[in-house]
RNA sequence: GCGAGAGUGGUGGAAUGGCAGACACGCUAGAUUCAGGAUCUAGUGGGCAGUACGCUCGUGGGGGUUCAAAUCCCCCCUCUCGCACCA
């Protein structure tokens, strides 16, 4: 008897696999399927994390393909980024070499898990075949007005030396590094990701295979708000406020205006005014808050007259104009009206600066006056002191007024959304060049797609100030211009990795084409991606972005996709003892420890078990040792069994009482785990079904010794096998020959239950009296609710303890439940 | 503050209106063994009982709907995540 040793039969069937070209997955054949996780930045090292995604992702491969789909599962990497530009300085290492050394680490890890990805079509973002094509889809952008560089306050990371998009910066600081996050002015590039701002709140609703809150996230991000933008006119001047506000009903409560501090009238308002100087003083202040505390709800509002004055267009009345450090730049129009009685931030500005207050919306049936409010009343209601408009309720006067001001040609309603352009641009060198060229004659130039890829030079020199190293390669700078033939210089920043990741889905359906990204037909035929998994922590960013640029690439006609993944799984996370596994606090887990002691299927098998994808999962050492245990005990009953079963069929007994409630106890456990995993992805309950078929073969082993009924085991192992296939691919493939079959098991079909296996003679029902249960009856299965109510009236403990009693009522619920009401 | 999710034995978790705690970990006992480990078998929510396999309590707290609630509804508490002066 031969003990179960996953360290020998781990890679003796890994290797068949890759001989026998197992994984590969043609472009023809059966109904597509791609399920795809989440290509890892290579780092050089997987963690617990990255081992349950692939686990999530390879037992639904496995099974799909059981199931008959044609299943396209492929891996990659997302190879551009800082820490190999870090390492790079820090070790005196290239980029290129570090990243390569790691993804082939990395990969080492992924074929010892027994992942079946298809490596064919394997893919690296910072191989030149790849980025290519991401400056091809740069260029894309810029063709269609949809990349564009300006000049604004941007967000800057000091530590990373570099910018970074809005949806990079979480609370305030660099989502890589942590870093406090300062604005500087620089001119960067830009992708017109708010172009596309309705159609990705709009298409959200095409995505009900996604979890909710990541839905809600999105469009909390895209935040998108109605109102109209009304234009206050400068007393003495020519120039024009905007100012965009949801709520025009209150536009007669206006009794100032503030500007944010960057406004570009502040300066012009108070130039050689004796406010200048105390305004001047008030921005630098305010400018050199820090984003966190400039948007923090605790900060205290603050604000400087400007000395200028305003008129309200639908009433003309002057109000002033102040700077204020709670209105926002980068939102609207970094102009807002002041309506104290109304809005509680307004409110509170105006206790504090003595601003008046007036009363324009009371609630219905009640009386408001200015001096009663102690804070502002910002519900709907009954407009007053509106002109035309006083008695009107809020929700007409919003029509009506955003009406009357477009008739006059001072404002009109408007739509504005929280979302901001992607700031694609990178002061760092590890990235695909922005394909730009600058030549003095003839301005900015895009390079000719056929001089595609912009190469990254490789003879570059690191420096410590964290300056790109291609700012200072001649040869790289300097560059024909396409166009008049002079001289010209390249664009030093690279593109923001987020680009790269984007659109690699698509790669991977023609990884290999040299003259297009991806040909339509290929993408056509797997994309959308239909199951994706990963981390929660991409909600908005990776998510977002892959979205938009499928959106543009539908526009321009590469594919037929709207939408890049129609099912979204979020993993959980994996912790140690209640908390993330970190090197600060000592409670990291390494996968390869874990595999060397017990094999690949058992770290599978338990990270599966212990939780439901979704959520988060303890890792547990003594759970692992069940696992394993699990694994060996499946083990030793194949084992077992094996050779008598070769000789089953010859002689067919006839089946007893025991052998066919093995037989049930197998089929049942395939119907749950075909669900479980099918429609519920609850891989958790699916294992434990299995357990339970085992253990009930185990039952049944210790009745009949070795008086099994052969074709009756023999089914049985077999269904077992095959199911534990998708878990266990490596003890599942050994399994599956020791029952005497050729290999692969992962080529076999998924088994189908038996109807009539699960059928039983008799069923045992709870007989409650007033919902407590008083009794237990075996019944024949199937009977009606007249004859069950009368069984279990007949029955004797229930007619003892209903004697004495009115019986109000019997529920009877066929095969499950009599219930009797008694007074 | 707003939004979403969660709260079930000693532990991970199961049950989505019909016997709460499947499955597993841990623990207890027995078998096997020189011993340990491994393995197999049985037991394992609390209380009361005491061999009647019975009563009773029990799914964060309180209330409600229902013949029947972990599950549906209302209020409250706690935790996690996301957003947060967005005009």
């Amino acid at each position: 008897m031969a003990e179960y040793n996953p360290s020998v039969i781990e890679p003796k069937w890994q290797q068949y696999w890759e001989e026998h070209k197992i994984d590969q997955t043609d472009d023809e054949g059966g109904k597509k399927y791609y399920v795809l996780e989440m290509f890892p930045y290579p780092s050089g090292r997987l963690h617990m994390g990255h081992v349950r995604n692939y686990a999530i992702g390879d037992v639904l491969a496995r099974f799909l393909r059981m199931r008959g789909y044609n299943v396209l599962h492929p891996m990659g990497w997302d190879a551009f980024g800082l820490p190999a530009e870090n390492a790079a300085i820090k070790n005196n290492v290239h980029p290129a070499a570090w990243t390569y050394s790691n993804i082939e680490a990395m990969k080492k890890q992924q074929k010892a898990m027994g992942i079946s990805y298809d490596w064919q079509r394997e893919i690296a973002t910072c191989d030149p075949d790849y980025y290519k094509w991401t400056q091809w889809l740069f260029l894309l952008l810029y063709k269609r007005g949809l990349a564009y560089k300006k000049h604004a306050a941007v967000n800057w990371c000091p530590n990373c030396s570099t910018v970074l998009a809005n949806e990079q910066v979480e609370d305030g600081g660099c989502w890589r590094c942590g870093a406090e996050v300062t604005l500087k002015d620089l001119e960067q590039w830009f992708f017109r990701i708010t172009d596309y701002a309705e159609r990705l709140l709009e298409d959200l609703k095409l995505l009900s295979g996604w979890p909710e809150r990541v839905c809600t996230m999105q469009e909390n991000w895209i935040g998108k708000s109605e109102g109209v933008e009304v234009r206050f006119k400068v007393k003495d001047g020519t120039d024009e406020i905007p100012v965009f506000t949801t709520r025009p009903d209150t536009l007669y409560g206006v009794t100032y205006l503030v500007l944010a501090a960057e406004h570009p009238l502040v300066e012009k308002l108070t130039a050689g005014t004796e406010q200048e100087a105390a305004v001047r003083a008030f921005v630098e202040k305010t400018k050199k808050l820090n984003e966190v505390d400039r948007t923090s709800t605790e900060m205290v509002k603050e604000g400087v007259f400007t000395g200028a004055y305003c008129l309200n267009p639908v009433n003309g009345e002057e109000v002033p104009i102040l700077v204020g450090n709670y209105v926002l730049m980068g939102y609207g129009t970094g102009a807002v009206m002041g309506v104290p009685a109304h809005d509680q931030r307004d409110f509170e500005f105006a206790q504090k600066y003595n601003l008046p207050l007036r009363v324009v919306i009371t609630p219905p049936g009640q009386e408001l006056t200015a001096d009663a409010l102690t804070e502002a009343y910002v519900d709907d209601g009954l407009l007053i002191n509106s002109a035309q408009f006083t008695g009107e309720t809020s929700e007409a006067a919003k029509k009506k007024i955003a009406a009357y001001l477009a008739a006059n040609n001072w404002g009109e309603a408007k739509v504005t959304y929280r979302l901001r352009d992607w700031l694609i641009s990178r002061q760092r060198y590890w990235g695909a060049p922005i394909p730009i060229l600058y030549c003095e004659q003839c301005g900015t130039v895009p390079v000719p797609e056929e001089q595609l890829p912009v190469i990254l030079p490789e003879d570059v020199t690191f420096q410590a100030g964290g300056q790109s190293p291609l700012a200072v390669h001649e040869e790289f700078l300097s560059a024909v211009c396409p166009q008049c033939g002079g001289q010209a210089r390249r664009e030093t920043d690279t593109m923001d990795t987020f680009i790269d990741s984007s659109w690699y889905y698509f790669r991977y359906t023609d990884p290999h084409n040299a003259e297009l990204p991806f040909t339509k037909a290929k993408g056509d035929a797997w994309v959308p991606v239909d199951q994706y998994i990963g981390g929660i922590e991409h909600a908005i960013l990776h998510l977002l972005y892959s979205r938009f640029i499928t959106k543009v690439l539908y526009d321009a006609g590469y594919t037929a996709a709207v939408e890049p993944f129609t099912r979204l799984l979020a993993q959980g996370m994996v912790n140690k003892d209640g908390a993330k596994m970190s090197k600060s606090k000592g409670n990291v887990v390494s996968p390869d420890e874990i595999i060397e002691k017990f094999g690949a299927d058992t770290v599978r098998l338990f990270i599966l078990f212990a939780a439901p994808p979704e959520k988060d999962l303890d890792w547990s050492d003594r759970g692992v040792e069940g696992s394993y245990r699990f694994l060996k005990r499946v083990w030793r009953l194949v084992d077992r069994y094996a050779a008598v079963l070769q000789r089953a069929g010859e002689q067919q007994a006839e089946a007893d009482k025991s052998d066919q409630e093995m037989r049930r106890a197998v089929h049942t456990a395939l119907k749950k785990v075909t669900e479980d995993i099918e429609e519920r992805f609850n891989f958790n309950t699916a294992i434990s079904s299995i357990m339970e078929a085992v253990n009930a073969a185990y039952s049944y082993m210790h009745e009949k010794e070795d008086n099994v009924h052969p074709g009756i085991m023999k089914e049985a192992l077999e269904i077992l096998v095959l199911m534990l296939a998708p878990f266990a691919p490596h003890l599942g493939e050994e399994l599956w020959q020791r029952l005497g079959h050729q290999p692969s098991v992962h080529l076999q079909s998924w088994p189908t239950f038996d109807h009539t296996a699960l059928q039983v003679a008799e069923v045992e029902i709870v007989v409650q009296i007033n919902g407590k249960v008083r009794d237990h009856l075996m019944v024949p299965t199937g009977l009606t609710r007249e004859a069950l109510q009368e069984l279990a009236l007949a029955s004797e403990k229930i007619a003892q303890q209903v004697q004495d009693k009115q019986i109000v009522k019997v529920i009877a619920v066929p095969d499950k439940l009599v219930n009797v009401v008694v007074r």
